[in-house]
DNA sequence: ATTGTTAATGCAACCGGTTGCAAAAAGATT
DNA sequence: AATCTTTTTGCAACCGGTTGCATTAACAAT
């Protein structure tokens, strides 16, 4: 590997030159420039990464934190797809990224103070955004930055974040559903405090308030997982009235259609259903589910294309909202 | 923070014997190494990441590479499990996770580079195996160490890897579909590359053969995903005595069963299906899918043990297996 | 005590970059 | 030609560790 010093010499200069003008600092004059640079192309040199992070004091990889999970539910695909995205963007940003390590959220907090503390990691995306999130708060203690997939809970302005806009996404499933003839319409959700699930329930409500209809959610939390028949069975034999379910993900919609084909108790029922996330196995389903796609390779490359972005003390807020595309497959049907 | 000069002025040593103490180098006697090891305490020191990297030429991050993914198909849940294993390991040995980047092969060949080059990071781990792969010819080129999940193809003996052992898990699913009286068993797959499907093709094909059994087998290719709806119809009016299916991934279990409930062609024929990987959705399936759980979030965590403690030119080939289990639920029915 | 051996420590250079500041070069002014 | 400015460059220190080798301390043997 050839160092900045073969490329010094090569070009005749000093290190400093060199590094200077191979970071184009207006204090080196054009000639030296050119000739420094066609030195660094001729012996292939690139600069070595912890070299720059410990001459720096900064490093230019980004960190990533995925939500802990606590019972093997969230391996949720969309995580992965977010993931896509992001070592896209960074692989054309030239920039390392990390995975924050750990299996609870202590170790997870423990990790991001390393990373920042010993591997000069100064910029992170966060997968996901719950309300009092203690990663924020450790990483803003930490002086780091962030960009986040989702609306973030406090300091939303000052934060960067990319999103959907999932108040609208809400807002379209239940309206596709009531433009289905639907006015019976439950919203199940697995926990509150992920702002998403926050969002698309506002979404909701904004229109059934508007057409007068009442309002209905249901929890299916994430602890019931895998179970959770019983609480569904039960959801639907005390809630007769119910024509149809928009969830907060796919594979809720998916296990109350489980439930609706397979139990005798609530044989049938004609119920529709709209979920989120348009999973790979929404449409392996029968019948097909109608899904929100929210384009999370998406999400992740424009948070790791902010990330990267991040200057160090400064503090804008960009903010990006991705589309979202309701895909119409045949699990709503009018009423 | 505290530094490595602190660390010794406090402890009254000067750095090197700072260093030597804190790796328990044996020049260094007792009495002083506690000194030393007390003043680290008390500063809650912890060496820099990049320091480290760079005087030793090496740094102690372990590589993560995924399958470049074609057709936003394998999205598949199983990824994200085995890196939340790898996570995990990484975590308890103190050792950051860098994701390759990059969308295509090439991108990811040069990821590569850049990681091993400027970046330090000599040990990765594959989180597949297929024939002929350019990732670990480049892996060998640039003397990089790495262990695969799944076993490899070529240097099968020089090679670290975790694996289960598929050979036999393609074989329990055959005969647990001929201990249900299934004579007219189809193998799916994916794309025979893959040390994986390979293999529990192998492990099929030896039930077939000691049962005196037909071997059958159907690709259905990735590029045909989302469609391929024509392929399974076809391939199911065109095999009438086929009663059986391995899929190699649940995902093609769950989509073979989706044509059968669907399509009027071959409506009413009754066929059983096992998959493998377990994933969530097959859960939700109707029936429910029974599958091969594999382990995922075992087969990273093993991975990542062996990644971190790979020596530097040392080719000592840890193999480990992972066990299997076959997960009953309602695809199967007995003849 | 003196010398020989071995164990324990420190000096100084190095890893590959970056940067403040002084020095040299180039250009402008008289 | 001498002096003053302004550009352009290089010296040397630094980032925070590691390590070969010389040095010193400790101990044993004579």
């Amino acid at each position: 590997m050839a160092t900045i010093k073969d490329v010094a010499k090569l070009a005749k200069v000093s290190p400093s030159t060199a590094s200077r003008a191979m970071h184009d600092n207006p204090a080196i004059s054009q000639k030296t420039k050119l000739r420094v640079w066609k030195a660094m192309e001729s012996l292939h040199y690139a600069p070595d990464f912890n070299a720059q992070s410990l001459a720096n004091k900064r490093s230019n990889a980004v960190g990533v934190i995925l939500p802990v999970d606590h019972h093997e539910i969230f391996t949720n695909p969309f995580f992965l797809k977010v993931l896509r995205g992001i070592s896209e963007a960074c692989y054309h940003a030239q920039t390392m990224v990390n995975l924050a390590t750990g299996s609870s959220q202590a170790e997870l907090l423990n990790s991001i103070d390393i990373m920042v503390t010993q591997g000069m990691i100064r910029r992170f995306i966060v997968l996901y955004s719950e309300k009092d999130d203690p990663i924020l708060t450790k990483l803003r203690q930490l002086n780091a930055q962030y960009v986040m997939i989702g609306k973030p809970y406090q300091l939303v302005n000052e934060t960067p974040y990319v999103d959907n806009d999932n108040i609208l996404a809400g807002s379209d499933a239940a309206q596709f559903l009531v433009d289905h003839g639907h006015q019976n319409i439950c919203f199940v959700y697995n926990d509150l405090k992920k702002m998403v699930q926050n969002d698309r329930m506002l979404g909701y409500q904004r229109v059934m308030m508007d057409n007068g209809l009442l309002i209905n959610s249901f929890e299916l939390p994430a602890k019931e997982y895998p179970g959770g028949r019983q609480l569904i069975v039960q959801y639907l034999t005390q809630h007769p009235e119910i024509t149809a379910f928009i969830t907060v993900d796919d594979m809720l919609g998916l296990r109350i259609q489980q439930v609706l084909k397979s139990s005798t108790v609530v044989e049938n029922r004609d119920v529709s259903i709209i979920g989120f996330n348009n999973s790979v196995f929404s449409e392996a389903a029968h019948p097909a589910l109608t899904s929100v796609e929210i384009f999370p390779r998406r999400l992740g490359n424009e948070a790791a294309k902010i990330a990267v972005s991040l200057q160090n003390e400064e503090h804008l807020s960009t903010k990006l909202i991705v589309p979202h595309q309701i895909i119409e497959r045949h699990s709503v049907v009018t009423m």
